[in-house]
RNA sequence: UCCCCAGUAGCUCAGUUGGUUAGAGCGGCGGACUGUUAAUCCGUAGGUCGUAGGUUCAAGUCCUACCUGGGGAGCCA
C-alpha cells in the first residue's frame, strides 16, 4: 500500500477537496450495513466526530471485512465524497483497506453502546477511546494551553517549583514521604527514631503539597509569576472533589493587595471559560448532550443549568464579593438556619463554614460564584496577612456552584514580626523556614497569590461530576492501577 | 476516617413474604434488507448470583465478617 502521510479526521471533515484521494487511520467505533454496502464509523481522536467510510462489499475480501470490528485499527485509502446520507457532509469511499491491529470482540471491553462512568473508571487505560473521555482529554489540553496563554499575555513568568521538598511546615495536608531507605531495615538514631541523615537527601523529604512558598521567593524578585505543576496530598479523602495527585496553578504577585488578587482570580477564571467556549465548542456540545440525558432521570427541581448556558452565565456576571462576617450574618438569618435545616447551625463569628453553607450561599442565595474574604485567623494558614482588627486575615476563597472552593488565596503577611508571631502561635518551627523568612527580612513588599485546583476547574468546564473522570490517570486512596 | 446504598450474563438492571429449571434490554454471534447514522427485523449462545462463614428441610433472597464500587460528610484545591 502506498504510504502517504495520513490526514486527520478533524481536517477531512472541514475539507472541500471533493474527489481527492486520501489516507485516514484510526479506530473503528461501529460497522453496519448489508451484503452490498458497509459503513464504518472511524475515529482518530482528533475530534469528537467520526468519519464515515463507505465500503462496497463486493470489492473486498469477506474475511478482511469480518476483521473490521469495534476497536480494531485500520488504514483506509479512498476518495473524499459528498455524503448522500444525512449525518455528515463528507465521507470516504474506500479503495484500499488495511487492518493495522485486530480487536477481539469477545475480549475488548468497550462495546458500541453506552457505558457507565463507573465501569469506564475500571478500564481507565481504554477510556480515551470513548466519546466522553476523548472530549475531556481535548478540553483538558485546551485549558492547559489557556492557562499559559493568560499568564504569558499578562507578563507573568512560569516558575518550576520543586516536586520533592524538605519543608513540612506549610500545613496544607498530609504528605507522601520520599525516601530511598530500606523500609525493612531503617537506620535509627540514638533515640530510636528513623535517622534521615542517612537518607538520600540527608534529611526527611516529601512530595510537595504546594509550590506557594517557593513561588513567593520568585515573585519577590520577578514581580509576577505562576506555577502549574503536580501537587500531592496523602489525605485519606474519598470524595468526588479530591485527588491524591492533582495539578495546581499558583500565581504569586508582588505589589498586589487582596483586591488586586480577587480581580486577577475572576479575570483568570473567566478567561479559561471563554477559551473553552471559543475553542472547544464541539466537545462541549457533546458533553452537554450527555449531561442532558442524565438530567432526564433526575427530578425537575434537581436539574442543573445546561452546560454551555451555565458557562455563559458565569461569564456574564460579576462574582459576588463579601466578607466572612457578612456571610455569617446572611447564613445566621437564613431560612435553613432558622428552621434547623443545617447539620452545623451557624451561631456567629468563628463558626467554620461547611459545604452546606457554601452551597447555600452560591446555589440558593446569590446564584452566582462568590468570593469570601477576611476569614477568622484561627481557621486559616500562618502566612496570611493579619487585618488591623487582629482577628481576621486577608484570605479569599472563590466558591463555585456544585464544586465549592475552586480557589483559595490571600494577601501574604509581609511583616517579619507579625509573620514570626503567627508561626509561634501555630507551632511552626522558624529554623526550617529561614529561607522563606528572608523574603521578609530583605526588601519585603506587599504581595498576594492564590491556588486554583486545575481538576476542579475541569469539573466546572466539562460539567462532569467526579474529579476522577477529568484527569487521565487518577490517583486516590487505594487507586493507582493505571 | 465516619455515615448511607449497591454488588445477579460482556454492560445496565429486574428477581415477590426464603420454595422447584435464573429473567429482560443492550452488546456478541448467525441470518434478512442496495445508503446506514450507537440502523432495523428474525434467530441464537452466554450465569461459581462479590468472597468466606452461618441460620434453615430449603438461601440470589435472612444474619455476620471481609472485599469492591457509588453517594454524602470531614480535610482541602
Amino acid at each position: 500500500m502506498e504510504q502517504k502521510r495520513r490526514t486527520r479526521i478533524v481536517d477531512l471533515l472541514k475539507t472541500s477537496e471533493i474527489g481527492q484521494q486520501t489516507n485516514v487511520k484510526g479506530w473503528v467505533r461501529t460497522k453496519r450495513g448489508n451484503k452490498h454496502v458497509n459503513f464504518i464509523a472511524l475515529n482518530d481522536g482528533s475530534c469528537i466526530h467520526n468519519l464515515q467510510i463507505v465500503v462496497d462489499v463486493p470489492n473486498f475480501d469477506e474475511e478482511l471485512l469480518k476483521r473490521i470490528t469495534t476497536g480494531a485499527s485500520v488504514s483506509i485509502i479512498g476518495e473524499i465524497c459528498e455524503s448522500t446520507g444525512s449525518g455528515q457532509k463528507v465521507e470516504i469511499q474506500a479503495k484500499e483497506i488495511e487492518i493495522l491491529g485486530d480487536c477481539d470482540v469477545d475480549k475488548y471491553p468497550l462495546q458500541p453502546k453506552k457505558h457507565s462512568l463507573e465501569f469506564l473508571r475500571e478500564i481507565a487505560h481504554l477510556r480515551f477511546r470513548t466519546n466522553t473521555f476523548g472530549a475531556i482529554a481535548r478540553v483538558r489540553h485546551s485549558m492547559i494551553f489557556a492557562v499559559h496563554e493568560f499568564f504569558t499575555k499578562k507578563g507573568f513568568l512560569n516558575i518550576h517549583t520543586p516536586i520533592i521538598t524538605a519543608s513540612d511546615a506549610e500545613g496544607a495536608g498530609e504528605m507522601f514521604k520520599v525516601t530511598t531507605l530500606d523500609l525493612d531495615n531503617t537506620p535509627k538514631t540514638e533515640e530510636g527514631q528513623i535517622d534521615y541523615s542517612k537518607d538520600f537527601f540527608g534529611k526527611a523529604t516529601n512530595l510537595t503539597v504546594s509550590g506557594q512558598l517557593e513561588g513567593e521567593l520568585a515573585a519577590l524578585a520577578m514581580g509576577e509569576i505562576y506555577t502549574f505543576g503536580p501537587t500531592f496530598r496523602a489525605e485519606n479523602s474519598n470524595t468526588t472533589r479530591h485527588l491524591s495527585e492533582f495539578w495546581m496553578i499558583e500565581p504569586e504577585m508582588a505589589f498586589y493587595n487582596l483586591d488586586d488578587n480577587m480581580d486577577l482570580a475572576e479575570e483568570f477564571l473567566k478567561y479559561l471559560i471563554k477559551y473553552a467556549l471559543d475553542n472547544c465548542s464541539d466537545d462541549l456540545k457533546f458533553l452537554s448532550q450527555r449531561l442532558q440525558e442524565e438530567e432526564k432521570n433526575k427530578k425537575a427541581d434537581e436539574r442543573s443549568m445546561e452546560l454551555i448556558e451555565k458557562l455563559e452565565f458565569v461569564l456574564a456576571h460579576d462574582f459576588i464579593r463579601l466578607t466572612y462576617s457578612e456571610a455569617i450574618d446572611i447564613l445566621k438569618n437564613s431560612k435553613p438556619n432558622k428552621k434547623g435545616k443545617f447539620k452545623y447551625p451557624i451561631t456567629g463569628f468563628g463558626s467554620d463554614l461547611q459545604s452546606e453553607h457554601e452551597r447555600f450561599l452560591v446555589e440558593k442565595h446569590f446564584k452566582k460564584p462568590v468570593i469570601l474574604t477576611d476569614y477568622p485567623k484561627d481557621i486559616k494558614a500562618f502566612y496570611m496577612k493579619l487585618n488591623d482588627d487582629g482577628n481576621t486575615v486577608r484570605a479569599m476563597d472563590v466558591l463555585f456552584p456544585q464544586i465549592g472552593e475552586i480557589i483559595g488565596g490571600s494577601q501574604r503577611e509581609d511583616s517579619l514580626e507579625k509573620l514570626t508571631g503567627r508561626m509561634k502561635e501555630m507551632d511552626i518551627p522558624e529554623e526550617e523556614m529561614w529561607w522563606y523568612l528572608d523574603t521578609r527580612r530583605f526588601g519585603s513588599v506587599e504581595h498576594s497569590g492564590f491556588g486554583l485546583g486545575f481538576e476542579r476547574m475541569m469539573l466546572f468546564v466539562t460539567g462532569m461530576g467526579n474529579i476522577r473522570d477529568v484527569i487521565p490517570f487518577p490517583r486516590a486512596p487505594k487507586t493507582a492501577e493505571f
